[in-house]
DNA sequence: ATTACATGTAACATAAATAGTTACAAATAA
DNA sequence: TTATTTGTAACTATTTATGTTACATGTAAT
């Protein structure tokens, strides 16, 4: 199990919309640095709009931020990509049996647990911006400057 | 997106084990109280005996605890059910493309944070260990003492 | 208006993982 | 030797992720 590569390529459309924001950002341009489909793109692109992440319309070439990068937080991109539903980071097991001690009580006693360690997870992602990713990512490229050739 | 309910089940499991010490907790009996195939049950025992958290031999009814149940960990079944490998709980998107500023350094880029946020879930639930959910467990029967018949 | 082009989506194709099931070999105790 | 249980292989069904083709719809520019 892992949790969808949506996640992944969210935070590297965003980081790319962050730094070629004079661009203008397709689908298709976008797919070549992912190396993906463009359909795949859009798709994801249609989950960040819904959360007000991006501005993009139908007819109109190029996806823009509609925030700031360091107003987006990695929180806000796990979410809007829709990789895990609201409680269900953790499965249960449904049905346990009833007329067991344990079978009928234990979904009560793990909830809080499972819930507990899926806010530690999404408070993790909180404190990270689209903003640090890209300075990241500039930062690297500094530091093996010269043979910085650019196609995308 | 889900993590394997083999993990609750795993719980389920240590927690009816460290209950019913007395007893002869055959995978059959075991799958009545999860609802479940004993398949299934052996399974998942065999990974719980791989962690050395349970012990169980071929041709000899029922497994026992190899442990206390203040020595297990709910991260000790997280891991021994095998439901994430070591690093991946968050899923890479492969190859992104090198010729573009993005492409070659995104990995580089979200790799920490994927990790500290994993590490933060994994804290989470070393923090908590069978001994609790079994206390849990059986201060919610007291609650509702007088109707407590047990089949198992 | 027509054209060119991009987005938005439906529909489908793999592929991988989960969960369950049947069947049976191997081990053990009585 | 017999009955019982564990350990596993092999198979099925279901779900989800990811990628792909195809095409309708929206927009801007000619």
């Amino acid at each position: 199990m892992s949790i969808s590569s949506r996640f992944a390529v969210g935070i590297h459309i965003l980081s790319l919309l962050g730094i070629n924001q004079e661009d203008v950002n397709t689908s298709e341009y976008i797919a070549k640095s992912v190396n993906t489909n463009p359909v795949v793109i859009r798709k994801i692109i249609g989950m960040l709009k819904k959360a007000q992440l991006v501005n993009v319309r139908p007819g109109v070439a190029g996806a823009e931020l509609a925030k700031d990068l360091s107003d987006i937080t990695l929180l806000d991109v796990y979410k809007a990509v829709n990789v895990v539903q609201e409680k269900d980071l953790f499965g249960r097991h449904e049905s346990p049996n009833p007329s067991c001690l344990v079978g009928r009580n234990i979904q009560t006693a793990i909830e809080p647990l499972f819930s507990s360690a899926q806010r530690a997870l999404e408070k993790s992602l909180e404190n990270v911006t689209i903003q640090d990713v890209v300075s990241d990512i500039l930062k690297q490229e500094e530091s093996v400057a010269g043979q910085n050739q650019r196609e995308c």
